[in-house]
DNA sequence: CAATTTTTGAGGTACGCAACACAAAATCTG
DNA sequence: CAGATTTTGTGTTGCGTACCTCAAAAATTG
């Protein structure tokens, strides 16, 4: 049977408000946005009728009478890996929908792993910007610059890496520890009992999400399984060339190696390397960002896992976050979670 | 060093188009909006100075000016399971935000199992609804219904359960036969080499989705683990004492029972035999749908892996395409792709 | 060149709300 | 009860676009 609750088939309006509550326009007005003036009598008149018309401001009309428009800035790094590339045109399409809505983007390139450089440019953004989505270092002066730029007025939110002690109003990203502690039980469950070594090749420690994600990978790793040994933590720089020679390295040094997780950039090279070793099958590799390299690795059977974020979706979210924050709209968290997606040769988008 | 694309700090409006393009706005608006009797010069005068301005519609106030208002009709099942308990939650929430956009969706509850019942229900919507979403079933009757739908111009996408054969204009859901594999390949892998039978249990083996994903699974598991025998599938109708009584018999049956997958529900029947059996630990079980309870077996260890559609982004994307499609916008598939969640003990949300 | 058709311009209204000014009414104060 | 204060009503304008009418201008035709 058909029972549906249907809802009026118009929307009521604030002149419909005004005339169920008996009062004027204006004070509706006043009510609806909660400007002074008004008696808590009347206050509780118009929300009764506001409750019983069901009525939602038109978002659209409010949106074109206000006027407002809005500036952000994203800063993102310069060159960089398939991921900032990706990253960045999500940005990019994220901006063309920004347009439809009375919001402006502007991309700032920056050397983001110099605080200093980084810092710099948030310190120099032009301060007609409302919002800033900044992929953050966690380093005194980048958060000194964060707290600067709130203190102004301006919405900062941290994107795929946090600043977590500045006082950015959102982070978007990935738990970084939670995707380390998920590589490390895919690998435990992969290697199903075997004994032996597992490698981490990060980007830099002083990345703090390398950090946080090989600090996850360890903790589950060392309490959970014990026939798997960690090797250090080697440093890739996130540089094709430099993984494949450490990678070869590794393969060559340790006959027990079993697995390698990467929390970092560098996946070509780790993939030249173990084709080359012809382990490729044997070794049991998990790594992070789904680019068409990873792709590729992934379909080929090299690679065994990948521990992913949407860049689309963190493009998205940082947008609709900033956008909410200004003109004082919640957000729902669920939406703006940002899910740390696992990908196997079978789920590929 | 911030060097930035720039954007104009104000939106060009129709009238800077007249103004640049020496027209007037009359005729500007002829041209956007692709009317007739404008010649093919003036045409290309006035579109190079929309892309000289890069001057986009305000959608708010595009819409404002419309005043359209969209109806859209959501079928979703009656009573059920945690999960369409959450579905419909979720769909409640995006009326919600719908509404702030001048839409309204009602949600009809409906035995969407009876392909009558539910082609039924499909034929006697009011006529007043321009967008439809329902959990379909692939049967000649709702085929017929839907098509019906779609000739009267009536939008319509198949949420969670496709009709493929139908002329729908969207699905939103996830590729079923792919999680399948998914499926297929953790447990291939989690189980790494070990001999044994794996039993499959779906809700019916009539629901087009259950089928795909026992499909994907078994395909995959007959093709790539050969250690791996899978029994005949067992229907539990979704419904956990049926599934208790089921899992309990499979268990006391093969010794060698290294896994379970299920694809439907009555995932609390499987969780009580497989516990009280006491081979909670070393049977791989996976199943589909993060519920509170298929969470809370999950961080116990009982289930290993959870796959999962998000109840949120497909009610979200429903109703953004429907609104997309009745609006003449186009959708980015990007966005609207609904991704094959794996959820391990780590990655919980 | 006149008559006809096509193209363009000018101008208006409406959408629902925000924001403001000012007057009128109600309430409170001394 | 007069005066001061608070609360409410009336009215206006503008946001950027869609859509409409009617007249003016330009191009095309016979």
């Amino acid at each position: 049977m058909t029972e549906g609750a249907t809802q009026p088939a118009t929307r009521a309006t604030l002149e419909d408000v005004a005339r169920a509550a008996g009062v004027s326009l204006a004070t509706v007005d006043r009510v609806v946005n909660r400007r002074e003036g008004v008696r808590a009598k009347t206050v509780a008149r118009v929300e009764a009728a506001v409750a019983k018309l069901g009525y939602r401001a038109d978002l659209a009309a409010a949106r074109l009478a206000r006027g407002q428009t809005f500036r952000f800035a994203f800063v993102l790094p310069t060159g960089s890996n398939s991921f900032m590339t990706n990253l960045t045109e999500q940005v990019a399409r994220t901006a063309d929908w920004l347009a439809g809505h009375r919001g402006f983007i502007d991309i700032h390139h920056v050397d983001v792993f110099d605080p200093d450089v980084l810092a710099g440019a948030l310190e120099n953004l032009s301060p007609a910007y409302q919002g800033v989505a900044v992929i953050a270092l966690d380093h005194p002066r980048v958060r000194a610059a964060i707290d600067e730029l709130v203190a102004r007025g301006v919405a900062v939110v941290t994107l795929v890496s946090d600043a977590p002690s500045s006082s950015r109003v959102h982070y978007v990203g990935i738990d970084n520890p939670a995707a380390g502690r998920t590589a490390a039980t895919l690998m435990g469950r992969f290697l199903a009992g075997r004994e032996g070594t597992v490698a981490v090749i990060a980007g830099s420690l002083s990345l703090r999400d390398h950090t946080e994600r090989q600090f996850g990978f360890h903790q589950i790793l060392s309490s959970e399984y014990a026939n798997l040994s960690a090797l250090p933590v080697i440093e890739g720089r996130d540089d094709s060339n430099r993984t494949r020679e450490l990678t070869a390295a590794l393969l060559a040094r340790h006959a027990d190696l079993r697995g390698i997780y990467c929390c970092g950039a560098g996946n070509r090279g780790i993939a030249d390397a173990l084709e080359a070793s012809g382990r490729a099958r044997e070794v049991v590799w998990i790594t992070h960002e789904l680019t068409e390299h990873t792709r590729r690795f992934l379909v080929r059977g090299t690679l065994d896992a990948i521990i992913n974020q949407d860049a689309g979706h963190e493009a998205r979210s940082a947008a609709r976050v900033l956008l909410a924050h200004c003109s004082g709209e919640p957000i729902s968290p669920d939406q703006e979670r940002i899910r740390i997606d696992i990908f196997l040769r079978d789920n590929l988008p």
